[in-house]
RNA sequence: GGCCCCGUAGCUCAGUGGAUAGAGCAGCUGCCUUCUAAGCAGCUGGCCGCAGGUUCGAGUCCUGCCGGGGUCACCA
C-alpha cells in the first residue's frame, strides 16, 4: 500500500472514529502540499464539517493528531485555514529514495493481460507526409508506449491509402511527363519524388480547367448558371461578403495594420469566380481530358490490368520506402500495415450478419442502411444500392479483421478530429453487431495544427512537409552545438546522433506538450527554440546528473541511510518521483501523452533549481553526497523513462 | 440550422471542485574562478469570453449567450 492510501485509510479511520460517520477515499480530498507550505501532502477538511459539526481548523487539528498517531511515516502537522498539512519523516523519504534507486523500471507497471491496438500515421501514399501527420505520429507512438508502460500488451499498425483517384493522378503524370525518370536516376527522396508528379498533375489539370473557363463551352457554362436561382442567392451571399470584409479593411487600416489605401481583391467576390471554384469537381468527372485519363486508369487498376497494377505498385513502393526514411528518423514502427487496396472490399459478411439481425434494414434500392437516430446520431448508409463498399463498410471489416489478427480488447486510433462523427458512428454499428472489443473502442481525436499565418493548404503551398522541418531542427541543434563546444572529443558520428537527438526532442516535445485535443498553433520558430519549455531543457537535466555521475560516481552510497534534515527542495524532487507510477496509470487511461511532458519539465525544472542551489559533490557531509546522488541518479532514471515514453531520447552529454 | 471541440498574460500553452490562477517565449535586471549558463533568480504583464446557477468553495460542474474551429455524401 502507498502512502497515499495509508493517509486515506488514516483519515477514514479518523472520521469514524471521531465524527461517527462512514466515508470511502472518494470523499476525501487530498494533493500534494503547496510549495509555499510545509508539509508534503494536504488533506481538506472542509467536506468533514457537515458532520463533525466543528470548524474546519478544529477538524484538521484533531485529525493531524490521530493521523500522526496513527499512520505509519507521517511525523508531524499544521493546519491552515482548514488544510491540513502533513509531513513525512525523513526515514520514509529516505527508504522511498533507496527503493526507486533499487528498481530501474521503477514506475512501469506489471502486465495486465490486456492487449490493444493502437493504429496511427495512416497516410495517402500519393504525397508525401506532413506536419500534421508528425502529430499524429507522435502521439499514436507515445500513446502506445504510455500503454506498454501501463501493462498493456500493444500491436501498433497503420492503415495505408495505397488506393483511388489520387495515387492514380501520379501514376498518370509520371507515364505522360516523367521519360521513365526515377528516385534513383533524380536523387530525389522516393516519396516526395512521387508527391511531384501528384503537383504537376494538379498544375496541368488547373492549367486545362483555366482554358476551358474562357472556352466558349466554359462560358456557356457559366452563363447558364447564372440565370438560376442558386446563382442569385450566391450573388447576395458575396455582396454581403464583400460588405463585411470592406468594413474589416477599413478597421484596419484606421488602426494603422494596413496602410492607407489598401482595397479589397474584387475578384474573390466574383461571380464568376464563385462558380468555377464550385465546378471544379464536376468538369474533373464530367468535361476534363485530364480526369477522364485518371479515371480510366483507375478503371484499369480496379480490372486488374496488369500493366497498371505494376505501376501501381511501383510507386507506391517508392512511397513506402520514402515514408519508413521519415518513420526511422522519427524513430518510430509498426507491427502491421493494413493496405486498402486489401482491405477495401471488407465488411460486407458484417452488413449482411448485421440485417439479418435486425441493425440494419434495406431500401427499395438495394442499399443498406443503420438507423442511428436513438443513439443522437442519424441514418447512415452501410452499403451502396450498386453493393459495393464504403468507407464506414470497410472500417466494420478491418476492425473485425484486426481482432481476428491480435485478438485485442481495445482499439485506439488516432485520426484527427475532422472525423469524429465518423468514429461515433463506426463505434455505435460495432456495438450494435455486438463485437466482442466494442467497449474498448476509443477515438484518439487531435486537432489539427495551424501555422501562425493560418491553415495549412495544400493547393496554396504552405503545408509543412516533414522531413524538410525534421532537417530544420536539427540543424538548428547543430549550430547551437557549434557554438557551445562541449561535444569536442567525441566522434563526428557520436556528435551527430547527439545532435539529432536535440532536435528531435525539441520538436517532438513542442508538439506533445500540448494536449491533444487542443487545436494547436505550430510557430517554427518557436519549434526550433533549445531554452525554457522545451525538450532539451529537459534532456539538460538528465545530462547534467550524467555529468555529475561521471566525475563522482562509482563509490559506495550506502552512507545515504545517514542523512537526516532533508531540504525541503529534495522532498519536493521525492514527491514529485512518487507520483510517476500513478501519471503513467492516468496518462494510459485518458490516452494523454501531454502530462507525461509536463510532468517531465516539472521534474527537470525542479532538479535544474536544486543543482544550481545545492553542491552534490562537495555536499557539507558524506551522508548529504551520497544521498544527493542517489537523488540525481532517480531523477535522471524517470526523466529518462518518461521521455522514452514520449519517443524522446536522452543523450549522455550535450 | 443540428451535433462535437476550443476560448486562461502581448504570443504559445499548463492548471485531479480547494489555499494568493501558473510556466515558457517576448521585454527589462542580475548571476559563470565553484558538479555543463541548452541553467538559476528577479521585474513587468490576468473582468480565466460574457451572464446566470449548483456548492462551505468554481478557471474547473450545469444552463444560456458571444466568438473561433470542425462536421452533418450511396467521397475517403
Amino acid at each position: 500500500m502507498n502512502i497515499i492510501e495509508s493517509i486515506q485509510e488514516g483519515v477514514i479511520r479518523a472520521v469514524k472514529g471521531l465524527y461517527g460517520a462512514e466515508i470511502g477515499p472518494a470523499d476525501i480530498t487530498m494533493s500534494a502540499t503547496r510549495k509555499e507550505f510545509e508539509g508534503d501532502y494536504t488533506v481538506v477538511t472542509f467536506p468533514f464539517t457537515r458532520f463533525a459539526r466543528k470548524k474546519p481548523d478544529e477538524i484538521a487539528e484533531e485529525m493531524g493528531q490521530h493521523l500522526v498517531r496513527e499512520v505509519a511515516y507521517v511525523q508531524k502537522f499544521n493546519v491552515i485555514k482548514g488544510f491540513l498539512n502533513l509531513s513525512l519523516s525523513d526515514a520514509f523519504w529516505r527508504r522511498f529514495l533507496e527503493e526507486i534507486c533499487r528498481n530501474e523500471q521503477f514506475g512501469m507497471q506489471p502486465p495486465n493481460g490486456h492487449k490493444v491496438l493502437v493504429e496511427y500515421s495512416s497516410p495517402n501514399t500519393n504525397k508525401p507526409l506532413h506536419l500534421g501527420h508528425i502529430r499524429n505520429i507522435l502521439l499514436g507512438w507515445s500513446t502506445s508506449c504510455i500503454l506498454e508502460a501501463a501493462g498493456y500488451e500493444v500491436a501498433r499498425v497503420q492503415v495505408i491509402n495505397d488506393r483511388g483517384i489520387a495515387i492514380c493522378k501520379s501514376m498518370l503524370a509520371w507515364e505522360k511527363y516523367a521519360n521513365g525518370a526515377t528516385p534513383g536516376s533524380t536523387g530525389i527522396k522516393s516519396d516526395h519524388f512521387v508527391g511531384d508528379y501528384y503537383v504537376m498533375f494538379e498544375q496541368k489539370f488547373q492549367k486545362e480547367y483555366q482554358d476551358w473557363q474562357k472556352s466558349d463551352a466554359g462560358q456557356a457554362q457559366l452563363q447558364e448558371w447564372l440565370g438560376t436561382n442558386e446563382a442569385r442567392r450566391a450573388e447576395k451571399e458575396l455582396a454581403q461578403k464583400r460588405e463585411k470584409a470592406l468594413k474589416e479593411l477599413e478597421g484596419k487600416v484606421a488602426a494603422g495594420e494596413l496602410p492607407p489605401g489598401s482595397s479589397l481583391r474584387e475578384e474573390d467576390f466574383s461571380p464568376g469566380k464563385f462558380f468555377f471554384k464550385n465546378f471544379k469537381d464536376e468538369y474533373f468527372n464530367q468535361h476534363s481530358k485530364l480526369g477522364a485519363e485518371a479515371r480510366a486508369m483507375l478503371r484499369r487498376w480496379e480490372e486488374g490490368d496488369e500493366a497498371t497494377v505494376a505501376l501501381w505498385r511501383r510507386m507506391n513502393d517508392w512511397v513506402y520506402e520514402g515514408f519508413n526514411e521519415t518513420y526511422e528518423k522519427l524513430g518510430v514502427r509498426f507491427d502491421k500495415l493494413y493496405f486498402e487496396s486489401e482491405t477495401y472490399l471488407l465488411g460486407k459478411d458484417m452488413i449482411e450478419k448485421g440485417l439479418e439481425e435486425g441493425v440494419f434494414y434495406r431500401k427499395d434500392d438495394g442499399s443498406a442502411w443503420a438507423d442511428l437516430t436513438g443513439a443522437k446520431l442519424d441514418h447512415k448508409a452501410v452499403l451502396r444500392s450498386d453493393g459495393t463498399s464504403l468507407y464506414i463498410t470497410q472500417d466494420l471489416g478491418t476492425a473485425h479483421l484486426r481482432y481476428q489478427d491480435f485478438g485485442v480488447e481495445k482499439m485506439v486510433y488516432v485520426v484527427a478530429d475532422e472525423q469524429n462523427y465518423h468514429f461515433q458512428v463506426l463505434f455505435e454499428l460495432l456495438r450494435r453487431l455486438k463485437e466482442p472489443y466494442a467497449d474498448g473502442l476509443y477515438h484518439l481525436a487531435y486537432g489539427m495544427v495551424d501555422l501562425p499565418t493560418g491553415k495549412m493548404k495544400s493547393r496554396e503551398g504552405t503545408v509543412v512537409d516533414a522531413d524538410d522541418l525534421i532537417a530544420e531542427v536539427v540543424e538548428e541543434a547543430r549550430k547551437n552545438s557549434l557554438e557551445r563546444d562541449t561535444l569536442a572529443g567525441l566522434s563526428a558520428e557520436e556528435q551527430q546522433t547527439i545532435i539529432n537527438q536535440i532536435g528531435l526532442a525539441a520538436l517532438k516535445f513542442f508538439i506533445i506538450k500540448v494536449h491533444p485535443r487542443k487545436r494547436m498553433t505550430f510557430d517554427p520558430k518557436e519549434s526550433v527554440d533549445l531554452q525554457g519549455q522545451t525538450g532539451p531543457y529537459v534532456q539538460n537535466a538528465y545530462v547534467r546528473v550524467q555529468s555529475v555521475l561521471r566525475k563522482g560516481g562509482g563509490q559506495s552510497l550506502s552512507a545515504a541511510a545517514d542523512y537526516d534534515k532533508l531540504e525541503s527542495q529534495e522532498r519536493e524532487i521525492l514527491s514529485q518521483l512518487y507520483a510517476f507510477p500513478e501519471l503513467i496509470r492516468t496518462a494510459a487511461e485518458e490516452y494523454d501523452p501531454s502530462s507525461i511532458a509536463n510532468y517531465c519539465y516539472e521534474l527537470a525544472k525542479a532538479f535544474h533549481r536544486f543543482y544550481h542551489d545545492y553542491s552534490i559533490l562537495s555536499a557539507e557531509t558524506q551522508a548529504a553526497r551520497a544521498f544527493r546522488l542517489q537523488l540525481s541518479q532517480a531523477v535522471a532514471n524517470v526523466l529518462k523513462m518518461g521521455m522514452k515514453l514520449l519517443g524522446i531520447d536522452m543523450p549522455e552529454r550535450m
